[in-house]
DNA sequence: GAATCGTCTGTTTTT
DNA sequence: CAGACGATTC
């Protein structure tokens, strides 16, 4: 490997061997390289890839972090999340905290639900805001290290305390307890602490500036032994304070890690000069900043370009056509053009007019593949069959489709549980065989029969599931259940739903073919720890997201749209100077993903709640100087300037050709905030389309 | 126990 | 404006 290409603040980092090293390393600085590099030169020094343990902040990251050392050095190092390996350290290792190592893992909505559960059982009531804000409550806690005994509000413990209970009775830890556990297990066990600290010689954590309280204890507790740290971060971009990241750790780290070097990288090599120091020049707007100014040695670039339209439609419009014009002028691929929105409702606009203009786009993020409902289900059962315990999913399946046992029928049934101090699914196991197993608890024929069909089913997948693979045994699922009876209940979604299930058993088989050791428990979990970011698409697409799934990437053009007050700062920020500063972190973020392109966007008229509510254009736009911008708004005279260059007007019921849309007939000619606007009726697909003259470059036929 | 209809309530960000 | 939730009816 050469090192010519690294410059003199890059070589240090990746010569970097022994003791703690906080790599400062701002946007675009090339700091996945210095990772790769690092890793790479340990390998060439003859550190074994087992050595090494890399944590990044997606799994995504991660896959790809393994990538590129499998590529250069043809060595598999273990690359995962924080939560992936408090999960692999706790498969191994919980027996000690008095767990089973086959645990299930619950996402936010079984937790919610398990919560729900135990507040009714304290009767608190059932009140799912209440659920809720408990279940963010013990997140904090959990995130800060707090035991049940330990949280400062006593109702607050005896509920988490209820909680920890029932996720145990369930053989089921939580999002949160794959950090709190972790370390619990980590501090409390001499034994399995010193184990893990020997495992890994080499640790390196990337994202360093959103770690909160338990990832940062257990780092501390994994490098111990060997101080052999190098943390990578950048506290300009610390967006994750909502999950108890602290960027103050970043800050701490010489003082944290005694005789901790640093090294900080400030030459960018990804956007251009307009777009790097219109960013700095927001980010320096944040009080008390660890100093750290980005500089570039490459060109100037294009000025940012402003629009503010009437209402979110129109900017959308905008973009969509921008887009189209970019792409064709510029020759942009569409997987290098990203949208980054502050909250996933505004997708909805940018999808319309993307689709109304056949761009191709994915959304990362959003709702997630796994988070749909027919695919919960499913997986919900598939957890049934490894655990008698999971409650949560016998809760979800046990009517799926309906077999009688409505809400009423199942609180006979929990109570009756709780009698005979039975897992729920092992108490209908023994009914089914035995209908009076509980005395005094009368089901109807029909619940009996529902009940032990649903029983007799499970131990059917169960037997099966040794010679099945897991796609097969989801179709055994599906055939055997009469699931489809449910889907049919709603003809409108069936459909959609069917094929989301032909595709989960296309990931599953998939899935199962690249594993060397496939299992159903992994399966599982995995599916539960993907982020949402991970989907593969065939064709080329635009990439929509949030600002928070856009950190990390890079595209050539980028659209940051609905820079507007109370939306980009949320309106939840207000409150807090300090939380502004955060939504300021967050817009930093996202311009700097931008390597030659950038636009800002707002709208004036956005529809909120209902109603069409007046906008002002965020703070933030306002603070970025004049000189690196330049207006495209309708209402400047930018607009005009631009729409000189546009060809002869078409008139009414004239011929026209499209390059994308085909043939077509102009209805109408008129001026809009676009300048020159027609509405044309294109053959091919039978629709009417508005389109502005400067873009849409219509030619004669 | 299930279906249907109205009412209300709400929108940050995610491993 | 939606989607979720509860009350009412079958």
């Amino acid at each position: 490997m050469s090192t010519l290409e690294l410059n003199p603040q890059q070589e240090a980092a990746v010569n970097h061997v022994e003791g703690p090293l906080l790599v400062l390393a701002g946007a675009g600085s090339g700091k996945t390289r210095v990772v790769t590099y690092r890793i790479a030169k340990l390998l060439d020094m003859g550190v074994l890839p087992s050595d090494i343990l890399a944590v990044t902040f997606t799994n995504k990251a991660a896959a790809e972090m393994r990538n590129r050392i499998r590529i250069l050095k043809n060595a598999q190092v273990l690359a995962s999340t924080f939560h992936s390996l408090g999960s692999r350290i706790l498969r191994e290792s919980i027996g000690a905290l008095g767990y089973k190592t086959d645990f299930a893992i619950y996402d936010e909505e079984d937790s919610e639900k398990l919560l729900k559960n135990c507040l009714e059982q304290l009767q608190l009531g059932g009140d799912k805001k209440v659920a809720k804000e408990m279940r963010q409550q013990i997140s904090t806690a959990k995130n800060n290290l707090e035991s049940p005994d330990g949280v400062v509000d006593k109702s607050l413990g005896l509920v988490y305390g209820a909680y920890q209970t029932a996720l145990k009775e369930c053989n089921a830890l939580d999002f949160d307890d794959l950090l709190y556990l972790t370390v619990k297990l980590l501090q409390e066990h001499e034994t399995v602490r010193q184990e893990y600290q020997n495992r890994w010689l080499f640790i390196l954590i990337d994202e360093y500036q959103d770690t909160n309280f338990a990832q940062y204890s257990l780092t501390k507790l994994l490098v111990e032994k060997h101080q052999n740290l190098f943390a990578v971060g950048d506290p300009d971009q610390s967006i994750y304070s909502w999950r108890g990241a602290r960027y103050q750790n970043i800050l701490n780290f010489e003082r944290d890690f005694p005789g901790a070097k640093t090294i900080v990288l400030d030459q960018n090599y990804r956007s251009t000069n307009n777009i790097l120091q219109a960013s700095n020049a927001l980010i320096e707007h944040n009080p008390d900043r660890y100093e750290k100014k980005l500089w570039s040695a490459g060109s100037e670039g294009e000025k940012i370009t402003v629009f503010i339209g009437q209402n979110e439609r129109q900017e959308a419009e905008f973009v969509a056509l921008r887009i189209l014009k970019m792409a064709a002028d510029r020759s942009i691929p569409l997987d290098d053009i990203a949208i980054f929105y502050r909250t996933n409702a505004q997708s909805r606009a940018f999808e319309d007019a993307l689709l109304s203009r056949r761009i191709n786009y994915s959304i990362i993020g959003g709702l997630s593949f796994y988070a749909r409902r027919e695919i919960k289900d499913i997986l919900s059962y598939l957890r049934l069959v490894i655990s008698n315990t999971d409650l949560i999913s016998f809760l979800r399946t046990i009517n799926l489709p309906k077999r009688g046992l409505g809400p009423a029928a199942l609180d006979k049934l929990a109570e009756a549980a709780a009698q005979k101090k039975l897992p729920i699914f092992t108490l209908c196991e023994e009914l089914a065989s035995d209908p009076n197993f509980v005395h005094g608890l009368k089901l109807s024929a029909k619940q009996h029969s529902g009940l032990t069909n649903y029983v007799r089913l499970i131990h059917r997948l169960r037997d099966a599931r040794p010679s099945l693979k897991i796609h097969e045994l989801i179709a055994e699922l599906i055939a055997e259940s009469n699931y489809l009876d449910f889907l049919k209940e709603d003809p409108e979604t069936m459909q959609d739903r069917k094929e989301n299930i032909d595709e989960l058993m296309g990931k599953a088989a998939e899935w199962e073919e690249e594993r060397e050791h496939p299992t159903l428990q992994l399966f599982l979990e995995e599916l539960t720890l993907r982020s949402t970011a991970e989907e593969k698409t065939d064709l080329p697409s635009i990439k929509l997201m949030t600002l928070h799934n856009s950190k990390g990437l890079e595209f050539s053009l980028v659209f940051l749209v609905g820079l507007e007050e109370d939306l980009c700062p949320h309106i939840n920020s207000k409150d807090n100077p300090e939380s502004i500063e955060e939504e300021r972190r967050l817009c930093y973020v996202g311009m700097t993903r931008a390597r030659k392109y950038l636009y800002l966007t707002a709208s004036i008229y956005r529809f909120m709640w209902g109603t069409f509510r007046p906008m002002r254009p965020s703070r933030f736009l306002k603070e970025i100087p004049v000189r690196f911008l330049q207006n495209s708004s309708p209402t400047s005279p930018m607009i005009q300037e631009e729409s000189t260059s546009d060809p002869e007007g078409f008139s009414e019921g004239e011929k026209v050709y499209h390059h994308q849309f085909g043939a077509g007939t102009i209805q109408k000619a008129y001026h809009s905030s676009f300048g020159l606007t027609y509405d044309v009726y294109f053959d091919d697909s039978d629709t009417t389309r508005t389109l502005a003259a400067k873009f849409a470059k219509l030619k004669s036929l």
